[in-house]
DNA sequence: ATTATGTCCTGCCAGC
DNA sequence: TGCTGGCAGGACATAA
C-alpha cells in the first residue's frame, strides 16, 4: 500500500541518511525478502557487502540505490514494508528481514516487512534517456518524473479497452498508483471506477492526469498517507495525508462536494470507493 | 497480443 | 474464550 507518495518519502530519507556511507555487513534474516535475487540470500549478502551507496532514486514504487554506474539495490515496499535508519542497539523487531551495518557506524538501516511482499536485489542498470534497474524496465514512467509524455500516456490509455481504474493501477502504463489515489483521483477528476477507457475524450484524460498529480503531490508534501504505523518515513514516522482523503475508506460519509453517502464497491477482489452523485456508474461499465 | 484472475503473506477484527 | 472467515492489496505468473 505504499505508493508513490510514500515511497518518495522513504527515498527522500535514505537520500539523507544513507547515501555516501559503505556497508560492513549484510544479514538476511527470511530468504523470502530476497526471492527476486538470482544469487539468493547468502549472494545478496555478499554482492552488497563493502559497496558505497551513490544516490537515491525512484520510479513509481521502487527505489534503488545505486552502487556505480551499472549497479543498484533495488527495493520495493509491497504492502507494510519499511526502511528504517536507526541506533543499531535498539531491539531487532521480528519482522526484520535484512539488517545492513555500515563501516562508520550508527544508525544501521533495517528492512522490515511484516507481510513479506515487499523485497531486495541487486541488480544491473539499462537505459538510454533514463537509467533505470533492468527488473523494472516494464515499469512505466510514473506521472511526476521528466520523462513522463501525457499524449503517450493519453494514446495507450484511450487504446485500452478496459475500466479506467483498472488502467490506473497497471504500472507498465501509468506507475507510482495504487487504490488510495486511484479512488482519490477519480473522485477529483469525477469519473467512476468502471468507466471504459476507451469513451474517455480529450478532456477526461486531461482531467484525469491533472487530478492524478495533484493528489500525489499533495500526499507527497503531507509526508504520505498513513492509517496505522505501517507505513512510516525512514525514521518511523507516519505522514497525515490520510486527513485530506476525499472517499478511501470512508464508505457511507458524506461526500464533501455533494453530500451523498459515499460507496464502497467489490474491485478485483479489493475495494472501490466512490461518490454515487459525483462518480454515477456509466452504462456501459468495464468491470 | 491484451486482459483478467489467482497467488503470495500476516495481523486484525467481527461474529459466533 | 477461542476459533473462523473476511479484509487489507502490489506485482507477478498463469490462464483465457
Amino acid at each position: 500500500m505504499p505508493e508513490l507518495p510514500e515511497v518518495e518519502t522513504v527515498r527522500a530519507g535514505l537520500e539523507r541518511h544513507v547515501v555516501g556511507r559503505t556497508v560492513a555487513v549484510v544479514q538476511v534474516l527470511h530468504p523470502r525478502a530476497v526471492r527476486r535475487d538470482p544469487a539468493g540470500p547468502a549472494g545478496f549478502a555478499a554482492a552488497l557487502a563493502g559497496r558505497t551507496l551513490k544516490r537515491a532514486e525512484r520510479r513509481g514504487k521502487y527505489l534503488w540505490l545505486t552502487l556505480d554506474d551499472d549497479e543498484a539495490l533495488l527495493a520495493h515496499l509491497g504492502m507494510s514494508g519499511q526502511l528504517l535508519v536507526g541506533d543499531p542497539d535498539r531491539p531487532l523487531s521480528p519482522h526484520v528481514r535484512v539488517w545492513i551495518t555500515f563501516t562508520d557506524g550508527s544508525p544501521d538501516l533495517r528492512f522490515t516487512d511484516q507481510r513479506t511482499f515487499g523485497h531486495l536485489m541487486m541488480c544491473s542498470l539499462r537505459g538510454d534517456d533514463r537509467v533505470v534497474p533492468e527488473p523494472i524496465a516494464h515499469i512505466a514512467p510514473d506521472p511526476v518524473e521528466a520523462v513522463f509524455d501525457p499524449a503517450v500516456f493519453a494514446a495507450r490509455l484511450t487504446r485500452r479497452r478496459t475500466g479506467v481504474k483498472r488502467a490506473l493501477l497497471d504500472q507498465s502504463l501509468i506507475s507510482g498508483v495504487g487504490n488510495i489515489y486511484a479512488d482519490e483521483a477519480l473522485w477529483h477528476a469525477r469519473l467512476h471506477w468502471a468507466r471504459p477507457t476507451e469513451t474517455l475524450n480529450r478532456g477526461e484524460v486531461s482531467r484525469l492526469l491533472d487530478a492524478v498529480r495533484g493528489v500525489l503531490t499533495e500526499a507527497l508534501k503531507a509526508g504520505g498517507t498513513s492509517f496505522d504505523s505501517l507505513y512510516v518515513n525512514v525514521t518511523g514516522e507516519s505522514g497525515y495525508f490520510d486527513r485530506s482523503l476525499q472517499v478511501y475508506g470512508r464508505a457511507g460519509e458524506p461526500c464533501s462536494r455533494c453530500a451523498t453517502p459515499i460507496r464502497r464497491d467489490s474491485f478485483m477482489n479489493r475495494s472501490a470507493y466512490s461518490c454515487p452523485r459525483c462518480q454515477p456508474r456509466p452504462r456501459n461499465a468495464h468491470w
